[in-house]
DNA sequence: GCCCAATGTTACGCCAGCGTACTATTGTCG
DNA sequence: CGACAATAGTACGCTGGCGTAACATTGGGC
């Protein structure tokens, strides 16, 4: 009954995981200068170099103006550049610099103690069928926010 | 190999299930005026009226500062009042009003429905065994946190 | 070819975390 | 009892989400 009490809600489970697996991450690599956000960017970018910025912001399902602020952040820590796309003036494409391919396997890293730390004491499997389950519930969710706001018909 | 593809990473699984669950709850209770962070606060007062705003922060596990922002919101939407403590003029002690009580049952209604929506398609018994794994991760990651930190050495 | 809707970006303001530094008050210890 | 450490809050600045509105550019429909 009592709502904060013994076992945390579901809501806070997900809350607290979120922010200390952030926290984690952005005190390991603080000595580079990068955060949990900022290296997603990266990571995206390693994939297919030069993104418009609402490519990213739509690969990190964040809005416009989170991608931008992300990407202008790392631009003044000289970690990308941004390039007017000539065939459309509106569009900034966005390129890595070597410095941040430099990042990349402190990055990986990172991320892969950070796994290692929340998973201690699950088997393979176990990790593997639970994070299919949280995929499921992603999209639940995913689902469900969609069909109530009036954006995002397609996918 | 390739980081962003097909299967998200855990990290992102977690950031994103967090964020839809905020974002969903924040748009359901809107009308009220009142936000997901901002519910756990009255949650606890619910609990225990009284608070501090510290014993606040250490409930929630956020900062001081964190706590003091959402109190002030909280305050400012007439949801809230902050006496201070004679026997302890530094302390601010966190009362609800009934607003906040007319509140709870939406609140508790929005969760619900939340929880209803994420969890759809696995059993109770799937989603009690999927929180249990979760509090376990999260009792992994703040080992983590608070062994690399200086601060937080009681528990 | 021109107007108008759609698209990419930015500006502004809000909420919510983080961290550090500072003030006021309390309490302890010599 | 008096100095000093610990504690409660606040101020300030940073990152990172949200949303809406404005602006330039593009492209489609007529």
């Amino acid at each position: 009954m009592t709502p904060p009490r013994g076992v945390p809600t579901s809501r806070l489970l997900f809350r607290d995981i979120a922010r200390l697996r952030a926290r984690l991450f952005d005190r390991m690599l603080e000595p580079h200068g990068i955060t949990s956000s900022q290296s997603s960017v990266i990571a995206h970018l390693v994939a297919e170099d030069g993104l418009t910025q609402s490519e990213l912001a739509a690969r990190l399902e964040i809005g416009a103006v989170a991608a931008g602020g992300l990407v202008e952040r790392l631009e003044t820590r000289g970690l990308v550049t941004r390039r007017t796309d000539p065939k459309d003036r509106r569009a900034n494409r966005v390129h890595l610099t070597d410095g941040a391919h430099s990042l990349l396997t402190a990055t990986a890293d990172a991320i892969a103690a950070i796994d290692a730390i929340a998973y201690a004491g699950f088997s393979a499997e176990e990790v593997a069928v639970m994070e299919a389950r949280l995929d499921t519930i992603r999209g639940n969710l995913h689902a469900a926010l969609a069909a109530s706001s009036p954006r995002d018909a397609a996918d």
